[in-house]
DNA sequence: GTGTGATATCTTTTT
DNA sequence: GATATCACAC
């Protein structure tokens, strides 16, 4: 262990020895944060804390599962496993499987994800016949969400003058009803919502003195990671376990609170003094990670910053290269310029694909990255998006697992009762719902008893409703004694799901077969693997067979950046912001940096939101080792239609020093029109395209091209795979062709050159070889 | 009750 | 450009 801490630096070495008592660490962008954490659980197992009294609590699975495996490696003590290290939602979400039991819900009880929210929340708002578009489906789950992150309760809500006489004046006075309804329904259908775990593990530590009593006796020592990211719920959840020991050690960058938005309260951290008087606090400042040009140009970024923690950030690495800037006159020309970027670099630099990542602030921005990307074949990966948990056929999967697991899951229902179609449809439905709400009964009650349809519906249909029941049931009697896989794989084939996917031969079809396969596959790993799980009990022996709740308990809380590629090709990086964060690259892009964009539209009307935003960035920028490129579009589609956009703020705040300004930049701009776009409504739109024909035909027969020694092929012959010769850049492979007819453009590959973009009608290629 | 095509609304960011 | 909802025909 001497030898260890050798690796750590003066504050680093101090944070981790300093294992008793409240600790804070203010830790800047790439200080070694993880290092501190790790070292610190490893320090603690050295002195031999039971690992079983240790809690380590982390933002994202990924990290809890990265630090996991790095103790292991520095401890070398298999034990290390048994440290209780989650995320706060799954981590409490065990507790309350465990624990819940005293709050009325079964073990287990099933986890909305936000799709689950909406819907219910869609389907009460239907059933009080209230106008969908003025109660969002969306905005009221926020609302909700900032409740519950607050510890407010519905009955709270409705009594609270302030928040009622708020959604009078904004003419949603039912505002309160919803909620009530969907507390109520969420707990008929024994579900929770992601607030909820957090929520009810803090009435269950307020109401069960000996449960509180109990976890505070387990976790001797606690350690919260991204303290600047809790909220209320989170903060006081730590805070009431750590209240016995007071061994508690928070780490976090006031700089990189970026949750503002869920509820995460920068004032946590920096009131963490306030609430442990004795604490200690490390600030760790010096960077490991970037090259001076990125630290320096974050420095002044997040010094406009008004709110913050006085730290300076600096680093003993190289000077570095200056932050270039692209410039576009269209997000697809953007996603080419970056494309073409990484591909200069990976050739000039001898660099592979995993070296660089592209941030945007926005998952739909993706796309049009991905296509150039496409077109250049550079092999990418985009993290987040459309998480394959979100897929509709494996939703459609889960929630059969989900209803045999818990007949109680009113979501779950809904979504199988009819999928396959079997004639169960939206007006029995709706019968059913009338139904539960006479008797008080959550819909499957009503469903499994005969005696309460008969009255309302004919017989063809009661007995179309009892097989379904029948079904459903006869899964379920397998749950204890069928393993995971074979009862999930018997579920998929007797549903008559796998047989109205393999129905559809279309290659969507054909892909989603292949993704229900992919699933039980995952579904097969998993009962083949010895459980890994913490038991509350560690000498009671582990289960003979993993079964279907099992999985279904450890995949509810996994999101897509957990996911692992287990395709081992060399990938570009491409995700929003907020999932870089934690992460490092050699090669960073930031594209999309124009106002309404980032800073987003809607955090221009608050100075905090404003700061959040600025925080974003100044994340960004700090994920980068080597270099940092930014891009923005002088016009971008949103929501289908082109809009035009400005170059973004934060551009402007950066320390001119450390960045490249191209010279484009101060030239008149329309001097750069030089392809195919053309600002609509501007007065060039109506007179462009004529002027380039006549352009184009004075340079074919220019002196110049008389004298040529080439003859340059017709422009609408070359495509893409051909060889061309080029009078200037000589010989190159055609990647791309694109736009139109006058306007065709393409992208070629010059060996020794680069890759040019080329006006076909001015580029005068000659083909060499079509093959 | 089911399936199809038209249309409105959407975009922050995530557990 | 994509998805969710609605109107309409079968």
């Amino acid at each position: 262990m001497s030898d260890i801490l050798s690796h750590l630096n003066e504050s680093q070495r101090k944070a981790v020895e300093h294992t008793n008592g409240p600790v804070m660490v203010i830790a800047g962008a790439g200080s070694g944060k993880t290092r501190v954490l790790t070292y610190r659980v490893a320090m603690l197992l050295e002195k031999g804390v039971d690992p079983f009294n240790i809690l380590a609590l982390t933002f994202t699975n990924k990290a809890a599962r990265e630090m996991k495996e790095r103790i292991l490696t520095i401890a070398g003590n298999s034990e290390a496993r048994n440290v209780w290290m989650g995320t706060f939602h799954s981590i409490f979400a065990r507790i309350l499987r465990i624990d819940g039991h005293l709050l009325g819900y079964p073990s287990h009880f099933t986890i909305y994800d936000t799709d689950d929210s909406k819907s219910l929340l869609k389907a009460i708002v239907r059933e009080l016949n209230l106008d969908p578009k003025v109660y969002q489906a969306s905005s009221l789950l926020s609302r909700i969400s900032a409740c519950k992150s607050n510890l407010i309760s519905a009955g709270d809500y409705n009594r609270n003058e302030e928040l009622t006489e708020y959604d009078r004046t904004s003419g949603r006075p039912f505002t309160g009803t919803i909620f009530t309804k969907y507390a109520d329904r969420c707990f008929k259908a024994s579900a929770m919502d992601f607030d909820d775990l957090l929520y009810f593990t803090n009435i269950l530590l307020r109401d069960f003195p000996e449960i509180l009593f109990k976890y505070q006796q387990k976790f001797k020592y606690i350690l919260v990671d991204e303290y600047q990211d809790t909220n209320f719920a989170q903060y006081l959840i730590v805070k009431q376990l750590a209240a016995k020991h007071e061994n508690i050690c928070v780490v976090g960058d006031d700089a990189q609170s970026i949750y503002g938005f869920r509820g995460a309260n920068i004032q946590n951290i920096l009131n963490f003094q306030k609430d442990y008087p004795e604490a200690v606090a490390y600030k760790l400042e010096q960077n490991y990670r970037s090259t001076k040009v990125i630290v320096n140009a974050a420095n002044s970024i997040i010094a406009n910053n008004k709110t913050q923690l006085q730290k300076t950030i600096w680093t003993d690495n190289d000077e570095g290269t200056l932050i270039t800037l692209l410039r576009a006159s269209s997000d697809n020309e953007e996603g080419t310029l970056v494309a073409q970027s990484v591909f200069e670099n990976k050739m000039n630099l001898q660099l592979s694909n995993s070296q660089f990542a592209i941030l945007y602030r926005t998952n739909a921005q993706s796309r049009a990255i991905e296509e150039a990307f496409r077109k250049m074949n550079i092999p990418y990966r985009i993290y987040g998006g459309l998480s394959f948990y979100k897929r509709k056929e494996i939703k459609d999967l889960l929630a059969y697992f989900r209803l045999v697991i818990n007949p109680n899951d009113e979501e779950a229902l809904n979504r199988i009762i009819n999928y396959p179609a079997r004639g169960i449809g939206k007006t029995t439905m709706e019968k059913i719902v009338v139904l539960s709400g006479e008797k008080g009964k959550n819909p499957w009650q009503i469903v499994e008893n005969q005696q309460c349809l008969e009255p309302v519906l004919n017989l063809g249909t009661l007995h179309k409703i009892s097989d379904f029941v029948t079904m459903i049931n006869s899964f379920r009697m397998q749950l204890l004694n069928k393993n995971a896989y074979e009862l999930a794989r018997h579920i998929a084939l007797s549903s008559g799901l796998m047989k109205e996917l393999q129905e559809d031969a279309t290659p969507e079809g054909i892909n989603r077969t292949e993704n229900i396969e992919e699933l039980l596959n995952a579904i097969k790993d998993f009962s083949e693997k010895e459980s890994e799980t913490v038991f509350e009990n560690p000498e009671a022996p582990p289960p003979s067979i993993r079964t279907l709740d099992e999985f279904m308990s450890e995949i509810a809380l996994l999101t897509d950046a957990d996911e692992e590629d287990d395709d081992d090709t060399e990938k570009v990086s491409l995700m929003t912001i907020h999932q870089s964060k934690g992460l490092e690259f050699p090669y960073v892009y930031i594209v999309g940096l124009e106002e309404n964009l980032f800073p987003s539209l809607q955090s221009l009307s608050s100075r905090a939101d404003l700061e959040e935003e600025r925080r974003l960035f100044y994340v960004a920028l700090t994920r980068a080792e080597r270099k940092v490129t930014l891009a923005y579009a002088e016009s971008r589609y949103r929501w289908g239609n082109l809009t035009l956009c400005e170059p973004s703020r934060f551009i402007e705040e950066i320390d001119p020093r450390y960045l490249d300004l191209p010279k484009k930049i101060s030239t008149p701009k329309n001097l750069f029109y030089d392809d195919d776009f053309v600002k609509p409504g501007s007065a060039l739109s109506g007179f462009k395209p004529k002027n380039f024909t006549k352009v184009s035909e004075i340079s074919n027969k220019s002196p110049k091209a008389a004298i040529s020694t080439t003859e340059a092929s017709d422009p609408a012959l070359i495509q893409p795979g051909m060889e061309v010769l080029h009078q200037s850049f000589g010989q190159g492979k055609v990647i791309n062709v694109e736009g139109s007819e006058g306007n065709r453009k393409a992208t070629v590959f010059f060996p020794g050159v680069g890759q040019k973009q080329l006006l076909l009608k001015f580029a005068r290629l000659k083909i060499v070889n079509s093959a």
